[in-house]
DNA sequence: GTAATATGTCTCTTCTTAGGACAATTTCCC
DNA sequence: GGGAAATTGTCCTAAGAAGAGACATATTAC
């Protein structure tokens, strides 16, 4: 029950409907393809006629195509199957973190059309657009006779406001209120989208065609340097008023735990992230202002797993640790929004056989219910690029979306 | 950009276009009467013929009527001016609590009809659902000639699954898992909508007509007992798939801090219910065993309230700590969901002079921008009983809200 | 070879918005 | 006092879109 927004409604026009149901079949077609006019009409609850008329529409626009004839099992005439076009259409996918940038190109499916590509990260604003632009061209180039663009997706470690393309505040790049979208928009002359990588995260798996239960409820968590979370409820990703929303990283664990990044003390993110790991390894205070030492300074979070599975138990029992804080976390996220199913990411999914029972009873301790400590957990690998996915998913996901009504 | 659901989607039908730009001028009307079929021409930005066509629909239908023509200010024909028809169909709100169970009757808007009336709980279900069915059928009864009702709205404190309109846990009352709408529905052969009260005084908000400025995203914190908490994204309002969304009073503040009534330690409400700052007045240990003394007893967070406006250091100094722990926890909200304003309820709003500062020192400590430190909040007394008015839009609200679409 | 059945197209109907004409009012201004 | 201008609400026709069903095509069962 949505109650219509008195200022910013939108009325039905002649065209509504069709648009309406022109995304319902498209959306069918890219969920259940192969799939023929005939599977559409009984999937819509609709006429074949109608569904005729939507196909034809989405072929002449180039969104989908007609295969070979299918194999179906009974007898009658064989159906004509329809697929969605990846073949004209790519969109590009690029990860700026602290150290390095990341590109990659993908069809509308999210389907990696070249590999990863890399480069350093200059945190100068106007170097690493004329680097990306480079980057981005020769892509570009190189598909020019096959396909077109359809746009640039930018994931930022940092709050942003997509719809004006600025990043808020990125503290690991030293950016504050840098506008990311219109000079990048400029230099290589395609739709630029930016946003925050965790909520890009969450919107990569709302969007992943493999996964058939649509889970329109969902929270990603990515556990790196820093934790970020996206929210996704309805089926649309959390923004929030000042675009802060699914912030959850700094949420507080204990009022009066170790002081965080953000300025705050005891947030979520202070426990969990990889430096608190390796701290607790270590025996050292994060906040503390003594050097570090050789090992510690090149001592990775990948390392300390290792060790772990070497028999170090120290390694063991800082993860662990680490575990049972991050389900006091998850904890915190089902009790405020209740997702459908969690998914974590980054460099501790690798230890996650490890950690897996302390996640889950710190879960149990916290949540309200049984059901709701329950909650599908999903691991989501490093290998995966579940950043790189969500940045590619800002440009391909809204040709598929539902049209804004009433 | 909300992803269509590829199970629940909802196609365009013939009527579907009609059925939205109906609502969207219910919608107009309620928030703009007196308004004219013209005015809401220019609204919606469609002809005068459309809206005639959708004003004489809810005419038939008695949603709406057609007052005295109006004193428009220029030259030409004057209008129609049409309203909300709030004299043919009534709600009924009630309000189950841990003593004492309240009733009110009010129109779609939410106007009182008749004064709140109470009586005190039983907790036996039989006996309280003959209660509430005789009561019902008496207002019933006293409105047979004017007026229809509508349905019977109820909000308890505890999680509720609206759906099967049963009662998940209620801990107040001792219950668990019961059926509380089926057995009433039966009783007073209405419809009935069971929910968990703090999501109803969000409700209620969202839903408020006098408030010109549309707040789709919003939070409702009711400090009382125990910490309700409502958030509402999008217009609509944050249930969960375990229907626990939204329970941040059992997110932590620490998780070493005191136990809290669900079991866990630490939680946002052992820190800020009433009976927390009470047992914080009287230096008493709230998990403690001891018997309590008369005075504590009896004693209430009103009688705590006019201590400290009479002078009493403690009261006040127990006061301004419980309007830091709140500020904490509402930092919390704002970094996970960032609501556009907060609500907050309960007796404590009464004291709301005094503790203001320290609610916004606490928030602007934890948010994690200024601007969204400096989210506005509002205050809900007890007198406007918001949880009556939450119930009553339960079942007033439908006829107002946004046809499901795609 | 024929009946049965499934697919995809086409036509006609019905519902809905779009555009504009028109009558009824009401004020402005000479 | 009377005409011009402006505003409201209704009516009629056009065009867009779904609903219903006929029809040609294609394929298997028997």
């Amino acid at each position: 029950m949505r109650k219509i927004d008195p200022k910013r409604f939108k009325i039905a026009k002649r065209h509504t409907s069709r648009e309406i149901n022109r995304q319902i079949a498209l959306t069918l077609i890219r969920t259940h393809q192969p799939v023929s006019r005939a599977d559409l009409a009984r999937l819509m609850g609709t006429r074949r006629g109608v569904v005729s008329i939507l196909v034809n529409e989405l072929l002449a626009e180039g969104l989908i195509f007609e295969g070979a004839t299918g194999e179906g099992g009974g007898r009658g005439r064989k159906p004509t199957f329809l697929y969605i076009d990846s073949r004209e259409r790519y969109v590009i996918a690029v990860d700026i973190r602290a150290t390095r940038t990341y590109l990659m190109a993908t069809d509308l499916l999210g389907k990696p059309l070249v590999g990863v590509t890399s480069f350093s990260t200059n945190r100068t604003l106007g170097v690493l657009i004329s680097n990306l632009a480079q980057k981005i061209r020769s892509i570009v180039a190189d598909h020019q006779a096959v396909a077109t663009c359809q746009g640039v997706g930018v994931v930022v470690p940092g709050m942003t406001d997509p719809k004006s393309g600025r990043v808020l505040h990125a503290p690991t790049l030293g950016w504050r209120n840098v506008n990311l979208k219109d000079p990048l928009a400029a230099a290589i002359e395609l739709p630029v989208h930016v946003e925050n990588s965790g909520r890009a995260c969450a919107l990569a798996q709302v969007w992943a065609t493999r996964d058939h239960a649509h889970i329109g409820d969902l929270a990603f968590v990515s556990v790196s340097d820093g934790v970020g979370v996206g929210i996704v409820v309805n089926g649309e990703i959390l923004r929030g008023r000042h675009n802060i929303a699914g912030e959850f990283g700094h949420v507080p664990l204990s009022i009066d735990g170790p002081r965080c990044s953000c300025g705050a003390t005891g947030c979520w993110e202070a426990y969990v992230s990889n430096l608190a790991t390796l701290s607790r390894y270590f025996g050292r205070n994060p906040n503390e202002q003594k050097p570090m030492s050789a090992e510690m300074a090149t001592f990775t979070i990948e390392d300390l797993i290792s060790r772990a599975r070497n028999g170090d138990g120290k390694a063991l029992a800082a993860l662990h640790s680490t575990g049972r804080y991050l389900g006091l976390g998850l904890a915190s996220i089902i009790n405020a929004v209740d997702p459908g199913r969690l998914y974590i990411g980054g460099e501790i999914t690798a230890a996650w056989d490890l950690i897996e029972s302390s996640v889950k009873a710190a879960l149990a301790e916290r949540a309200l219910t049984d059901l709701a400590a329950r909650t599908e957990i999903r691991t989501v690998s490093v290998e995966e690029h579940p950043r790189l996915r969500g940045a590619a998913a800002l440009v391909a996901a809204p040709a598929f979306a539902a049209p804004m009504v009433a």
